[in-house]
RNA sequence: CGCGGGGUGGAGCAGCUUGGUAGCUCGUCGGGCUCAUAACCCGAAGGUCGUAUGGUUCAAAUCCUGCCCCCGCAACCA
């Protein structure tokens, strides 16, 4: 007999900055639903990997003054390593440099090539030569390269198209009609909406501006862009491609891609595309879940806000981070981490109900029966059959709710069995039947129901928090198998150890208010570090005769007004000597119409005209970032005259 | 009039599909207990369920409509 097969994927990462709470977010969700179907019994098999090619980190590598492969290398093995410590428990961790998987893009490739799905074409884009870089139309800033600022030309290059077009019917069919495809819910309008109804249009697979990637195998030229390579990452694991491809005999097609909800599109519509043309069975699932934010304390949206997943869990254990990730955030939707959600979650559940609830009952158990579990009489009391109703509803309502994703939900369904126990133990008050003999088997009878709950949260947490889930269960001496199964916690008794052992507390209280202090310190520690190295590039030097090319003016607001249906759009007249300009500048968010009036102003003067959406731009304002993500405007110390030059 | 989601006691959420006592966690206040990590247990205060005091209905947080505000996607942009 065979078990299910159960396949679930991350996407795979891309190793271009450093790792963050974030990254952690989908990866331990995944491993909390994969360790969760393993001990329902199913053969899973879960993914997850890198994605390492492209012009990023080509260019970092070179910054870095290190090849590509070794500047990945060092990301992965950070990456790898904070997996070992979330106790990520993947079945297989993939690199797009790995041999096998370049070998297999190349005759999938070669496949979609032969049999027209891939057809070589033309591509017109806007491309600068410096920066050897295409940008579309959209992409340009005043009609320049939004990445050095100079001239564009328009260029032509032969390049590789997969027929998406041809699939339009198809995916919009798949999205109508299977509602279990893409989830949640209102993703799949907004693919539909704003993607497939417009309709779509043949997707370039392959670049030649940069090398660090697939080479086409008839046409080493070109490489495979990240559509293609990263994309069957997900097969491609499995050996499709290989001469080995059982496992994807086994394991495809996968029960779950699971992933943030910006990268929802290509999973949706590409992926399933490549596959169609491929002739493969589509994944079951496709699930965007939203963003982990930083929020609300003082760390809001500035750049210093990263919480390093590493120090969380040195200081807080990692199950603390992991218990967070899956409990505070309503799967589907975004979250915000702060640092007294976080802190309130840990005390809460973890100290006080769940770990202060092992402890006291261990300690009764030890001062009462000596540290023997004492057996159960069966007789049912008070509100015996209320908690033990309970105890079997638990693992049913914890599997409902993950098979719907509703992770926190099976954690909330865990939680309110350990509350149910705390509360039982008011109810019974052991220390007072421990005054009597005449209620000793009473004691007991209370003892073993409590130790019951323990053993059945030391299992239903496993998926979740592993750690703890094998401190408390080694609380029991010589637990069997049997007793660490979720098959025992469909009837009531299942205990059959003979001792506790008093353990550490699992989780020590905090104190809030003083932690939230020293974290905050940390964070602003982090920030400073950062603005002294900054991670900014910067672009190549120039020679003073480049600078001579950009003649810049002081101008004067004269109106200025918001442009209809924009949202950043600012649109003036500024008076620069004699003339008078109109300027278009995305400043909406940050100054008003109003404030800008009458205000100096330095002005790009020789810029091309660029016109945004209709309204032609005759210049451009200088800004400066705040490094929070707004801009401020740059204006003469003092009052000069209108149309004076700045050099 | 680009597409979609949301506005429920101090905070975060559930309830809306299938109208009929507004529920949970945290916080606050009061009480209880002493096995335990100042924890645990009980109780209380606190909500016109964004708004029109709009429509349907015997009855609306729940269905319909207009409006306001927030968020995401798209577009656009420093």
């Amino acid at each position: 007999m065979s078990k299910p097969t159960f396949y679930i994927t991350t996407p795979i990462y891309y190793p271009s900055g450093t790792w963050h709470l974030g990254t952690c977010y989908t990866t331990v969700i995944c491993d909390a639903i994969a360790r969760f179907k393993r001990k329902m019994g199913y053969d899973v098999f879960y993914l997850t990997g890198t994605d390492e090619h492209g012009l990023k980190i080509e260019q970092k590598a070179k910054e870095a003054g290190v090849t590509p492969k070794e500047y990945v290398d060092k990301k992965v093995a950070d990456l790898q390593s904070l997996w070992a410590r979330l106790k990520i428990s993947y079945d297989r961790f993939i690199r797009t440099t790995d041999p096998y998987h370049e070998a297999a893009v190349q005759k999938i490739f070669d496949k979609l090539y032969a049999q027209g799905d891939i057809y070589k074409g033309e591509y017109e884009g806007y491309y600068c030569v410096p920066c050897e870089t295409y940008w579309t139309k959209t992409q340009l800033v005043n009609g320049k390269c939004p990445d050095c600022g100079r001239d564009v030309s328009i260029a032509k290059e032969s390049c590789y198209f997969f027929r998406l077009s041809k699939y339009q019917d198809r995916l919009i069919n798949l999205l109508e009609e299977n509602d279990e495809f893409l989830l949640p819910k209102p993703r799949r309008r907004e693919m539909i909406n704003n993607f497939l109804k417009p309709g779509l249009s043949d997707l370039a697979v392959t670049r030649s501006s940069f090398t660090w990637g697939v080479p086409v195998s008839f046409d080493p030229k070109h490489v495979v862009y990240v559509w293609i390579d990263a994309l069957v990452n997900y097969i491609t694991a499995l050996g499709y491609g290989s001469d080995d491809d059982s496992l994807f005999k086994k394991f495809w097609p996968a029960d779950i891609h699971m992933m943030g909800k910006e990268i929802v599109r290509f999973h949706s519509i590409i992926w399933p595309a490549l596959l169609m043309a491929l002739d493969l069975p589509l994944p079951k699932k496709v699930y965007g879940h939203g963003w982990l934010l930083m929020g609300a304390d003082k760390i809001s949206k500035s750049k210093g806000n990263i919480v390093d997943p590493v120090e969380l869990s040195d200081r807080y254990s990692v199950d603390a981070v992991r218990y967070f990730l899956l409990r505070e955030i309503p799967f589907g939707s975004d979250g915000a981490y702060t640092t007294r959600a976080f802190l309130s979650r840990i005390n809460a559940d973890l100290a006080n109900d769940l770990g202060n609830l092992v402890k006291r009952t261990v300690a009764m158990v030890n001062k009462y029966e000596g540290g023997k579990v004492p057996t159960w009489s069966g007789k049912l009391q008070n509100t015996d059959e209320e908690i033990i109703s309970l105890f079997k509803q638990t693992l049913p309502a914890v599997q409902k709710n993950m098979d719907e994703l509703f992770v926190p939900e099976a954690l909330e369904a865990i939680f309110t069995l350990i509350r149910r126990a705390n509360k039982y133990i008011d109810e019974n008050a052991p220390w007072i039947l421990a005054k009597s003999e005449d209620t000793k088997e009473r004691l007991s009878d209370v003892l073993y129901v409590l130790l019951e709950v323990i053993r059945a949260s030391g299992v239903l947490i496993e998926p979740f928090l592993p750690d703890t889930s094998e401190k408390i269960l080694s609380s029991f001496e010589g637990l069997s198998e049997e007793e660490k199964s979720f098959e025992s916690l469909f009837e009531f008794g299942g205990l059959k150890a003979k001792k506790v052992i008093e353990r550490d507390a699992l989780f020590m209280r905090v104190d809030v208010e003083k932690e939230i202090a020293e974290m905050e310190q940390k964070i602003e520690e982090n920030k400073k570090q950062e603005a002294e190295a900054p991670e900014t590039e910067t672009k190549p030097e120039i020679t003073i005769d480049d600078f001579a090319k950009v003649e810049l003016r002081v101008g004067k607001v004269l109106q200025a007004e918001k442009m209809p249906k924009t949202e950043k759009l600012l649109v003036m007249q500024v008076e620069i000597g004699k003339e008078t300009r109109q300027i278009v500048s995305g400043i909406a968010k940050y100054y008003s119409p109003e404030e800008m009036v009458g205000k100096q102003v330095v002005v790009v003067y020789n810029l091309a005209p660029h016109s945004f959406r209709g309204v032609e731009s005759q210049g451009m304002l200088l800004c400066a970032d705040d490094g929070k993500g707004g801009v401020v405007l740059v204006s003469p110390e003092k009052i000069v005259d209108s149309g004076s030059e700045v050099r």
